[in-house]
DNA sequence: CTATTGATGTTCT
DNA sequence: GAACATCAATAGA
């Protein structure tokens, strides 16, 4: 039996978390269904940025690149990650504060994932920033959307419990806790300490 | 499992 | 020029 909530609890839950500060709305987000097109799976970890937060791209103020963190929350924020990877961020409430979408457990379209990822390994499909976009099929042609209109879906569920930790893979603020995952899930970037 | 390293293009100084 | 919110391949424990 599939339970499922009405239409206006959604779009009331999508308001409150997109209205939401980073540090909130990252491990909120825990648990929540993320498709593009059809094709994803649940939120397994995210982590929080600010434009206090010297690790942040709004750190410095708007650019041409991070000019949709200073816009509304709700919209996509992707960029190019060592020129090779998309990254995937949803813009939240307060003064440009973004959550990076880390890794999915994937649980629809698995099939394009594999092909789009070329691999078949359900474990490395979507365990990675850069991972997921690519089995996503996110670009900066999704970057400004709504992630709560097409071809974007977004919709609470229930998680196994969040647990905290220093983010990864940054050079500036590294001990702030703002790292967030699902508690023993197997699809994490990397495990926590 | 952990550690290291090269590849790659954009952004910012 | 330098830095970079990463990944895959490789080597070792």
């Amino acid at each position: 039996m599939v339970v499922s909530i009405s239409r206006r609890d959604l779009r009331r839950r999508q308001a409150e978390l997109f209205a939401s500060h980073s540090s909130v709305a990252a491990p909120a987000l825990i648990g929540w269904t993320l498709t593009v097109d059809g094709v994803g799976g649940r939120i397994v970890e995210t982590e929080a940025y600010d434009h206090e937060d010297p690790a942040s791209h709004s750190f410095s103020g708007p650019t041409a690149r991070n000019a949709v963190m200073f816009g509304p929350g709700g919209v996509a924020y992707v960029y190019r990650s060592y020129g090779i990877h998309w990254c995937l961020n949803l813009v939240t409430g307060g003064e440009a504060s973004a959550v990076l979408i880390r890794a999915l457990e994937p649980t629809q379209g698995l099939d394009l994932m594999i092909a789009r990822r070329g691999l078949e390994a359900p474990r490395l499909l979507c365990s990675g920033p850069g991972r997921l976009c690519q089995a996503l099929g996110v670009t900066h042609a999704q970057n400004g959307l709504r992630m709560d209109q097409p071809p974007f879906s977004l919709e609470p569920g229930p998680n196994a419990g969040v647990v905290i930790g220093p983010r990864i893979g940054i050079t500036k603020a590294v001990d702030a806790p703002w790292r967030f995952g699902e508690a023993g899930s197997r699809f994490l970037s990397k495990p926590f300490r």
